[in-house]
DNA sequence: AATTATCTTGCAACATAGTTGCAAAATAAT
DNA sequence: ATTATTTTGCAACTATGTTGCAAGATAATT
């Protein structure tokens, strides 16, 4: 398999196992947020759920992958562009959810606005989450 | 029970039992968003389960709560303040989890700022959630 | 107020999502 | 090549959410 896949799980100290490297393929050749059941059976490839859950799970520790809450309350998973490493996320960027194709994107250039909370309140982490519809879908 | 909550019942074309105006009465009696399992368990009183999602399900229809998405993936419910009624909501606040309490609240004065997206993207809707700490645990 | 019609509830049974312990298999270190 | 460490898959389990249906409660009608 692709080299630049077992550098990036070597680097991160996590193991090159066939299922890690599958997983991580498929979020490096798609655009786009997956969810657990679209890992679950990409391609013909069937994973069982346990080592699919510990995957992303240690993905998410490791910052290689971040998740998205999203309304339907339903977990997706995205890469993580640049600076995550192992407990520290930096992803404040915008996430925006296709009505028509279900795409959820990361914009990863928008960044999250400043926003105005009640006196004494402190803001550590502000998720942003836009519904709508896409480029692609608005053309046709 | 109060007089105002089967008010509230009838307003929405509900008919007013037992159940509903006590998971009624937690909403109004409660500063704060709700979670299934706190309602089903609620203060001694237990009601079936089934009826807590199918009366948390009627109460979104008719514009009575709304749902809170939180980045753990729990839905939580609040009141819709004015104007929300069958089918349309205009709950367009933002919502504020406190880590410390843990505690979701509801900013009902704190407008949705206008968001930049990409070019032709098109927002229907923005869930903005801030995690933070809130007044009362900033100053204990 | 009594009867009838409609709606709601609780139960059982089911479906889906997620977690844990553990032995076998795979990977990494020596 | 051998040993040590990590990961996987299975089974068993808990938690969450859904559906059909008979019995009970509420609302409408007389
Ligand atoms: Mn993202
Ligand atoms: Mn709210
Ligand atoms: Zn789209
Ligand atoms: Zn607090």
């Amino acid at each position: 398999m692709d080299n630049r896949i077992s550098d990036i799980l070597r680097r991160n100290r996590l193991s090159v196992t066939e299922s890690r490297q599958k997983i991580l393929n498929l979020f490096l050749s798609n655009t786009g947020a997956l969810a657990h059941a679209d890992i679950e059976h990409k391609a013909g490839e069937r994973f069982d759920r346990v080592t699919v859950y510990r995957t992303l799970q240690a993905f998410v520790e490791k910052g290689i992958l971040h998740t998205i809450p999203t309304a339907d309350n339903s977990i997706k998973y995205a890469l993580c562009k640049n600076d995550c490493f192992e407990g520290h996320h930096h992803d404040n960027h915008i996430h925006f959810v296709c009505s028509k194709c279900g795409k959820t994107e990361c914009l990863d250039d928008f960044i999250i606005p400043a926003v105005k909370l009640p006196k004494n309140y402190i803001a550590n982490n502000i998720e942003i989450v836009v519904n709508g519809v896409c480029n692609n879908c608005r053309k046709n």
